[in-house]
DNA sequence: CTGAAAGCGCTAACAC
DNA sequence: GTGTTAGCGCTTTCAG
């Protein structure tokens, strides 16, 4: 009776907690902890009528289940899953969180998060505090981890996604695209619009080794088009809308014949778009602007812009799934491209 | 030693896990269990020797702590937050998030999120998988919640901060400001700049309570001062850059004599802008626009945005630091106001 | 189909 | 300053 534990509490003190366990349940219903425990769980092989005794139990004693003591006494039985991102306030990653969150919801895990601003040390001290969780997996973005977090992810040997960057060897498992072949693409596409002096804006704050890969593609796809980039502008700032327009200043005060200009993404191509704007320079009549990512407000522009669109919701599903297959002991794919798609809009 | 517990492994057929716990730290170095506890927690008190050897042998034997033990035994342990939010996608949110993120971690918790897209029956869902885990508190978007979740909140006593708007009586904690305010000052504003013919665009996904207070505030402060509303937009879509100016059309096909429109949100204000140029609306002259929620993009558009900024990272800063104090016994406040700031643009 | 016993790793409380 | 004991709530294992 649960007159009984506020009489029990009372007495030690009321400093234990007057929270309902599996033994009080089993006892309100006249049968075992183990019976409780396997009808609560959903196991089968019951009468309907301990089946209904137990939950009725239950809910008249407001049980609310012991994840952590299940979790600790059964490791496997964990359903937490830790993800990193870069920078919580990008909105590709928004994206890409809701995707995970969507499916690991749906597949009754819970996400634990963290970011890491690009940096892979920040990346192995969130990892520490995370694994001391013992969670049934992580998904870490990007392909480039601090020794220490690769060691440690062998030792915990749990399921691993990278997600956002495709790696040649993932840890575990991996899902994204190839930041570097998105900037070859761009860069092909631009000589074939008939662009030569082209420049690039970026804001590769600390070692935003993805974006670097980006920039690295294009050059490369440049030069070996005979155009080689004309001039860089490389921000030490967040990749945002100020920082684009102000970017845009810079390089242009350097070189003012440019006829075209790739941004590090889309917001700061949205601020270059705007710098242009407010300096009559005409787009893409005298000046080429493209982006990358595909965020929604690059397609409302008075001029679509012209962008890789990155499927970002899909990516935080295919991890989260590809994670829990791998739980479940289902065949997974270890590597799971998601295509990118260059987007011609009225910016080249 | 550590090759004992691999035999041992082995013996047990390898299917428990090789990972050392404090009693083989303990061996390793000599102590009790729980000297090792007290030194890697940080107590004080111990020869140097002592500690040093302890650490040593940790670090020898590759220990993770594991916190699901120490949760679990000692409940006031646990260091999991958890919060919901409407959506993870939304800008504004991201920078709540981050603002949380950055809190949380310094201070040592860690952070399970989850969204509900605004319905209370998703938020109380979310909350009885979190509660599960027995997180040391959580912190909740809006002031709207089910019976259910107030319910639980109160049977398992843990500080709760409600974020994002605040309500009469918070449940424990709240940090924010009125949306209902919000409103009114936008619409003093907007009669104050001379607008009689005033609309306005929405986009109230679910049971957005506080896009709706917004509303309300704006709708009583222009029927005070006897320019009652003209016209009202309200999609049923989440408030994106698409609806604003979808949204916006719909309502001038309707209303093609008003003088300005204010947006659910600066998303749709910029795709109502988008609209505008598209069509050759002048703005100001012709219409007037207003937005609400201050993204960054809002100030590097052409013409910057007339809206209201919300202090985002403030406020989730402020909501984890609350909880933590509360936590720790400290005094904390229980209302907790981050004032709004109405930003003059060249829209209005 | 159901129950009893053991143990997961840690910490609180108390003993020395 | 350091050790001993007990127990957190659940699941696993094995017995019936």
């Amino acid at each position: 009776m649960s007159s009984e534990k506020v009489i029990d509490n009372i007495d030690r003190g009321a400093a234990r907690k007057a929270k309902a366990n599996l033994e009080d349940i089993a006892r309100e219903a006249g049968v075992s902890k183990m019976t409780v425990s396997r009808v609560l769980r959903g196991s089968t092989g019951f009468s309907d009528q301990t089946r209904a005794r137990v939950v009725a139990a239950a809910a008249r004693l407001d049980y609310v289940p012991n994840r952590l003591a299940a979790a600790f006494g059964a490791d496997h039985a964990s359903t937490l899953v830790g993800m990193c991102v870069p920078r919580l306030t990008s909105g590709l990653f928004g994206h890409v969180l809701d995707g995970v969150d969507r499916a690991l919801s749906r597949l009754g895990y819970q996400l634990m998060i963290g970011s890491n601003n690009h940096s892979a040390e920040d990346e192995e001290a969130w990892l520490r505090q995370i694994v001391s969780w013992r969670p049934a997996g992580v998904i870490l973005s990007g392909r480039s981890h601090s020794a220490g977090t690769v060691d440690l992810l062998r030792q915990v040997a749990m399921p691993v996604v990278e997600i956002w960057d495709l790696t040649t060897s993932p840890i575990d498992l991996a899902v994204g695209f190839s930041h570097h072949d998105c900037g070859v693409e761009m860069g092909q596409f631009l000589i074939r619009r008939g662009r030569r002096k082209i420049g690039f804006v970026g804001a590769l704050s600390r070692s935003d080794v993805m974006g670097q890969a980006r920039l690295e593609g294009f050059q490369e796809a440049l030069a070996r088009a005979g155009h080689p980039i004309a001039a860089t502008e490389v921000l030490q700032d967040s990749p945002g809308f100020y920082p684009g327009y102000y970017g845009l200043e810079m390089l242009l005060a350097r070189c003012p014949d440019l006829d075209c200009v790739y941004f590090h993404n889309d917001e700061m191509a949205i601020g270059g778009l705007t710098y242009c704007q407010s300096r009559g320079i005409r787009v893409p009549e005298d000046l080429g602007i493209a982006g990358w990512g595909g965020m929604e407000a690059a397609s409302v522009l008075p001029k679509r812009l012209t962008t890789t669109i990155v499927p970002t919701t899909a990516i935080g599903k295919a991890a989260a799934e590809a994670l829990v297959a791998r739980l479940k002991g289902e065949d997974v794919q270890d590597v799971t491209v998601t295509p990118t798609r260059l987007v011609t809009g009225e910016t080249v």
